[in-house]
RNA sequence: GGUUCCGUAGCUCAACUGGAUAGAGCAACUGCCUUCUAAGCAGUAGGUUUCGAGUUCGACUCUCGACGGAAUCACCA
């Protein structure tokens, strides 16, 4: 039973038959915790039907729903705000549907296939703060449709190619010894990550050495040596250059080991990759055929250009004069291409960071030029950066946060403070690492996901460390307090089943708190798609995770002499724990049995 | 310079998309462990929502202007 629908229904019934007119805006939220009951009817806007003041309109309107909708059992206005009290059986009834289903929240399959892309990084350096932030956000959107009923599948395009890697390789060549993972020890994105480093290093003495020798600094940027290496290893990597491809397999294949295990460590995955060595010549044709239908034109030199001034945009080119492709031609083609391996999709996803809205703005309006009716369906999941204290992170000036450095510390961190709080008598040291590990990371996701993805945010490493408070670990924590409840219950043979919750008959307000922030979770889930923001669903697990200590806190459970009453306080607990463990799942987060 | 986004408590973030006295966490200060886990709970203090106009029953939210910050405006990816 959904509350909100069976309220508004009544409440539109009311306004048709008190005013004999239909509302076609019928405003309910939530009371405020201030006032009696759950929840209220804006009035203002139904003066217009009713022609009289607002607290009149609200008298005449809760007096009718009092009477004759059989679940208001008191009202009270406050200025233009009608306040409802539904009565307990109704709410017993409520807890009754969602204690019966084990899913509670989630939609059912709605038939619709979508993808979601995510990750997507470079293969010259590690991962860092930054890809943390949209690996999570990612999977967690998807994560969160899936629980609105569609089928996700989830990829991600590696850009394995181009200058950037090309750079190491040349640093590499230069000052590597013939270096490996192996022989270093060094996680192959990182050490691959250092060759970057490397080039970045004697690119700068080259430079100074050309600028100090009275060459202008844009042309020494173009003669340094380390450069024209890097330069001449694309173009041979591009003619297919045996030496070069080689190399350039050799060193990504580090790099893709690293980050396979990075990514085990977060917890994310891929049903399908995507190479950018693959994808990178796909567009042209279909370039090519939209400039015969006229989608596009061509300038004098030859290059191919598409018109979105009466967009209100530029206009962009999509192929050089030689011919070649550039960034958009190439997302062109991928865009089409993935709507051929996964016929079904209705949709696309893409994660990817604020830097690019314009990119994506232009993308998806030419594809819809193109007549692909889908591109409406394309959504650019875009993210703020994450900044530093020290500002922001750039990788060539090492203010970068690693990521696998990131997760070590959060899990030592997890690790003290689980120690000092004596929290590991009778835990074995397996089951110790594992809970260090869903602390710590737990604390990381759920920083990252409960703030608004299209918001910039700043990451303090000192206070992203916390546990308590607004954090993933206090609702863990709360978690792991219900089932010690629950084994209680078992060890003393206490056991529910709904039937049993016939008999309850009236609540206490601190139980129909909770409850009340319980019944809310399936809206929860639909905003939070609505919006592609896990934050709704961080948000909504902190308020349930607090709602339900101020009970436990309040009611003992087991000094209850009133079977019925004992029985429905264990079973809201047994359905906040299983709303809080799916809530973390929506966020990539695993919620322990103790801690 | 054009476009887009942002500015809320000392700090980090909310505010159901125009609704009630703007809420949390951290930091500071008070209390509460002999009863289900104190990573918790209760409380105190902290606000002219950057500033100025306007729209209306009602504005953090919409409009205009000012100030401050960010991104983007590449034949880079």
């Amino acid at each position: 039973m959904n509350l909100d629908l069976v309220l508004r229904a009544k409440v539109e019934e009311a306004v048709s038959s008190l005013f004999h007119q239909q509302t076609d805006n019928l405003q309910l939220q939530p009371t405020n915790q201030e006032f009696e009951g759950s929840h209220t009817v804006v009035c203002f806007p139904l003066t217009k039907l009713s022609k009289k003041s607002p607290e009149e309109t609200a008298r005449i309107l809760g007096e009718y729903l009092q009477q004759h909708a059989g679940i208001v059992s008191k009202y009270n206005v406050v200025k233009g705000f009608l306040n409802l009290v539904v009565e307990d059986k109704a709410w017993v009834d409520v807890f009754k549907s969602i204690y019966g289903n084990k899913n509670y929240g989630h939609l059912p399959a709605n038939g619709l296939e979508i993808m979601v892309e995510y990750s997507s990084p470079n293969t010259n350096k590690p991962l860092h703060l930054g890809h943390l932030r949209n690996n999570f956000l990612g999977y967690s959107v998807a994560e969160i449709f899936k629980a609105n009923g569609y089928k996700v599948h989830k990829v991600q395009i590696i850009n394995d190619r181009g200058i950037h890697i090309c750079k190491s390789m040349a640093a590499w060549k230069l000052f590597g010894n013939g270096e490996t993972p192996e022989t270093s020890g060094i996680k192959g994105d990182h050490l691959v990550g250092k060759y970057y480093v490397a080039f970045d290093r004697a690119y700068k003495e080259q430079i100074a050495d050309l600028t100090d020798k009275g060459i202008s600094q844009e042309e020494a940027e173009k003669q340094a040596p380390i450069m024209q290496m890097a330069v001449d290893m694309l173009r041979k990597w591009e003619q297919h250059d045996p030496e070069t491809t080689q190399l350039w397999k050799t060193m990504n294949s580090w790099v893709y080991s690293g980050f396979n295990a990075t990514y085990k460590r977060m917890g994310v995955d891929f049903e399908k990759l995507y190479y950018e060595s693959d994808t990178y010549l796909l567009g042209k044709e279909e370039v090519l055929r939209g400039v015969e239908r006229g989608v596009f034109f061509k300038k004098p030199d030859g290059s191919v250009w598409v018109d979105l001034t009466s967009d209100g945009l530029d206009q962009k080119v999509l192929l050089r004069a030689d011919g070649t492709s550039v960034y958009m031609t190439q997302d062109i083609g991928t865009a089409i291409l993935r709507f051929r391996d996964f016929p079904k999709i209705t949709g696309q996803i893409y994660t990817v960071g604020n830097e690019q809205e314009y990119h994506f703005k232009v993308l998806f309006l030419i594809l819809s030029k193109l007549g692909y009716d889908w591109a409406k369906k394309c959504y650019h999941l875009s993210y703020g950066m994450v900044d530093l204290p020290s500002g922001k992170m750039k990788s060539r000036e090492g203010t970068v946060v690693d990521a696998d450095d990131l997760m070590n510390e959060m899990v030592e961190e997890a690790e003290k403070q689980t120690r000092e709080l004596g929290k590991l008598e009778g835990v074995s040291e397996t089951d110790a690492v594992k809970l260090f590990d869903m602390i710590g990371l737990g604390a990381l996701k759920f920083f990252l996901l409960k703030v608004d993805p299209k918001k910039r945010m700043l990451f303090d490493p000192n206070e992203s460390i916390q546990l308590q408070g607004f954090t993933g670990p206090f609702i863990q924590y709360t978690h792991a307090r219900i089932r010690a409840i629950i084994r209680k219950a078992e060890s003393i043979d206490i056991s529910v089943n709904v039937a049993d919750l016939q008999l309850l008959t009236s609540l206490e307000s601190a139980e129909r708190d909770v409850l009340k922030v319980l019944s809310l979770f399936e809206n929860k889930i639909r905003d939070a798609a609505k919006e592609y923001s896990p934050s709704v669903i961080a948000n909504y697990a902190f308020d349930l995770a607090k709602q339900y200590n101020q009970f436990y806190q309040s009611i003992p459970i087991f000094n209850e002499e009133d079977t019925s009453k004992l029985k429905f306080r264990i079973a809201l607990s047994e359905a906040v724990a299983g709303t809080l463990k799916r809530a973390m799942l929506l966020l990539g987060i695993t919620v322990p049995e103790k801690m």
